[in-house]
DNA sequence: AGCCGTTGCCGGAACGTTCCGGCAGTCTTC
DNA sequence: GAAGACTGCCGGAACGTTCCGGCAACGGCT
C-alpha cells in the first residue's frame, strides 16, 4: 500500500529533475530533451502517477467538465439516453467529463464555476431553467435551436425536420396515400415547432389536405391510439398516419388494428422518431431515424471545438437523418 | 459588465476583513461574530460572488462529484433513464455533480482524481469496466451486488429479487395458474442471477413444474415473443408467462395474441420490471415496480452518507419495490 | 491588580499544478 | 574567437480556497 497519493514533486524527486521539467515532460509543452521526457514518463508511469484534475483546473483557469441538459420529459425516453451516451463518449476524447444536469435546474449562476460549457438538448421555450444555462457565462451548444427569447447567439446542431417530415410525406404519397394524417406534437421545442409548421405547409404545396392532432411531446401509446382512434373516425378516408413523438406508434398501430384496419395495406403508418418502438412494432414501423448517438456525439464535438478554438463559439452545424423504411408502409 | 470574476479577496476587501474572515463567515465554520457574519454574506451575494470550485477542491482535496456507472445495455433502457434521473437530483442535494461514465470504460486509474465517489448500477460480472471502478479508490455503491471476484467490501442498494418473483409467481397462481412460465434474465448482473435461481427454486417447493426460458437481460419484444411462441407450443399447458426484460412484455403479448390466446383470461402476463411497455400494452401488465427513480435516489444517498461519514463504507441498505396488478393477470 | 479563558479576527501556509523569465551551456556564424 | 541564437532545464510565482496558530481585547475570577 503506497497510501499517499503521488505527485508532480514525487516525480521529478524520482527523476532527478525538477517538478517544470516534469510538467513540461508530460504535457508536452515547454523544451525539454527528448531523452529526459521518455525518462520522465517512464518514472511517471512507474511511481502511478496520476495527475490532481483539481489542481490542474485550478491552475488553468478551467473545469475539465461540460454541462448536460436535458428535456424534463425526457426520463421518458430512450431516445435521450442514446443521445447521453453519444455525448458522454465523444466529450471522454477531449477529456472532459460530462456531468448531468437535473431537470429542474439548480441555480442557474452556480454551474459556471464548475463547468466549460454547457449542451442545452431540444430546449423548451417553456423551460425555466434554459435561460439561466444559457447565459451562464460558458460557451453553450444547443441540440436542435432555442427559439425562446433570444439571449445572444449561440451554437447548435440542428435537424432539418421539416426535410425530415416531408420526406415522410413524400414517402407515404409515394406509396399510393391520398389522405395522410400527422400527429403533430405539442409544445415549444424546434423540433415539435418545425413539425408543425411542415405539416401545415406540406399540405398547401400539394394541394393536399393533411389532417392533424396535437399530441404531447412525449406522448404514450395510449395518448396516440386515442389520438388515431378519434382521427379516423372522425375522417375515414384517412390513408396514413404520421406520428412524431418517440415511442407512441404501437398505439397507433393499436387504433388501426381496433378499427380493422391492418397497418400497412390498410393504412400506412410512420414516425418522426426511430426507436425500439418502431423497430420492434408488429408490423415494423417506418421512420426517420435520428440516430440519437451520432447526434449527442456531434454535440458534444461541436462544444469540443468551441472549447479548444477550433470554431466559432455561434457556429451551427447540421445533423443528417436517415429514412428507414419498413413494412408499415408497404401498400401491398 | 464587471466582468473579472470575483474572488473571496474581493470580497474581503469590499467588506474591510480578512479573506479568513470572509471564509469563515460564509462557511459558517471558524469563530465570527454574528453581526460581521452577516454583513460579509450581504457584501458577498451583492457582489455575486461565486466560489471557485476547483480552488476549494484543491484545498479540500474533495472533487465534489461523483460518477456514475451504467451496464453497456443501458442505452435501451428507460428504466436506467430514471435512474439516472433520480440519483442526480439527489446527489444535487448534497452539492454533489452526477459524472456519467462512458460505459466503455475509461482509464479506471483516472477516475479516482476527478469523482470522491462511484455508483455502479447492476454491475455485470463479465463487464470489464466494473472491477477498474470498484477499486479506484474512493467509496463505491453498487445498485445492486456485484457478483464478480471479490475485491474488499463495498457498499450497497439491493433488491430482493427473489422476494419479488415469488410475489409474481404467487399472484398469478393465485389467479388460477397451473403451469407458469418465466423469460429468464441471461447474463451475470445480481438481478438476472436471484431470478434465474428463484424461477428454479420456487417450483422446488411448490411442487409446480416451472417452464423456463433464457432469453437476453434486454430482450427486444421481437425476442420475447420469438421465446414465449417457443414455450408455448413446447407446451400448450403454460398458462402464465412471466417475463423479466424491461421493455419485452408487448412481445409476449403479440406471442399469445398469435397464438389464439387471449391475455389474461387465455394466458396470465406479468412482467418483473414496470415501465411505459407494461403500463402501456394492451391489455397493461401486471409487473413489479422497481421505482427506479427511487432506487437511483436511494443509491445516491447511501453514497453521499457515506462521503460525509454518516453510514460506514460497506453499508447495505434494502430497496422496496411493489407489485402493480393490472389487466393481464385478470382471468376473469 | 494580576491571571486566565474566551471571543473575534487576522496572517500565512498549504493544496498540486502551469507557465514565465532566466541562466548556464552549446552551437552557429562571420 | 567573440557575439549572438538556441537548447535544456530550473526556480518561483501564481491560481483561490481552507485551516491552523496566534494575537489582541475583554470579561470574570481570585
Amino acid at each position: 500500500m503506497t497510501s499517499r497519493t503521488v505527485t508532480l514533486l514525487d516525480v521529478a524527486r524520482a527523476a532527478g529533475v525538477s517538478k517544470s521539467t516534469v510538467s513540461d515532460a508530460l504535457q508536452g509543452s515547454g523544451r525539454v530533451a527528448a531523452e529526459t521526457r521518455d525518462r520522465v514518463r517512464a518514472v511517471a508511469a512507474e511511481l502511478g502517477y496520476r495527475p490532481n484534475s483539481a489542481a490542474r483546473r485550478l491552475r488553468r483557469a478551467s473545469t475539465g467538465a461540460v454541462g448536460l441538459h436535458l428535456p424534463a420529459t425526457a426520463t421518458r425516453l430512450d431516445y435521450y439516453m442514446n443521445l447521453a451516451f453519444g455525448a458522454v463518449e465523444r466529450a471522454q476524447e477531449d477529456g472532459l467529463d460530462m456531468v448531468l444536469l437535473a431537470p429542474s435546474g439548480a441555480a442557474g449562476g452556480r454551474i459556471a464555476s464548475r463547468v466549460d460549457g454547457l449542451l442545452v438538448i431540444d430546449p423548451e421555450a417553456a423551460d425555466s431553467a434554459v435561460p439561466g444555462l444559457l447565459d451562464a457565462g460558458v460557451p453553450v451548444v444547443t441540440g436542435e435551436r432555442y427559439l425562446g427569447p433570444a439571449t445572444g447567439p449561440s451554437a447548435a446542431v440542428v435537424c432539418d425536420n421539416a426535410a425530415s417530415l416531408t420526406a415522410l410525406l413524400d414517402h407515404v404519397t409515394d406509396r399510393g396515400a391520398r389522405r395522410p394524417a400527422v400527429l403533430s406534437p405539442s409544445g415549444s421545442s424546434a423540433w415539435a415547432t418545425a413539425l408543425r409548421a411542415t405539416a401545415r405547409s406540406w399540405g398547401l404545396a400539394h394541394g393536399v389536405e393533411v389532417a392533424l392532432r396535437t399530441v404531447p411531446f412525449a406522448a404514450t401509446p395510449a395518448e396516440a391510439e386515442e389520438a388515431t382512434r378519434a382521427l379516423l373516425t372522425a375522417d375515414p378516408a384517412v390513408d396514413a398516419v404520421i406520428c412524431a413523438p418517440d415511442g407512441s406508434a404501437p398505439g397507433v398501430l393499436r387504433a388501426a388494428a381496433a378499427l380493422g384496419r391492418k397497418a400497412g395495406p390498410g393504412l400506412l403508418v410512420a414516425s418522426c422518431v426511430d426507436g425500439p418502438a418502431t423497430r420492434n412494432a408488429e408490423p415494423p414501423v417506418t421512420a426517420v431515424d435520428l440516430r440519437p448517438a451520432a447526434y449527442g456525439r456531434a454535440c458534444a464535438e461541436l462544444l469540443c471545438d468551441i472549447l479548444a478554438d477550433r470554431t466559432a463559439p455561434d457556429s451551427v452545424r447540421r445533423h443528417a437523418w436517415s429514412l428507414e423504411t419498413r413494412a408499415s408502409t408497404c401498400p401491398a
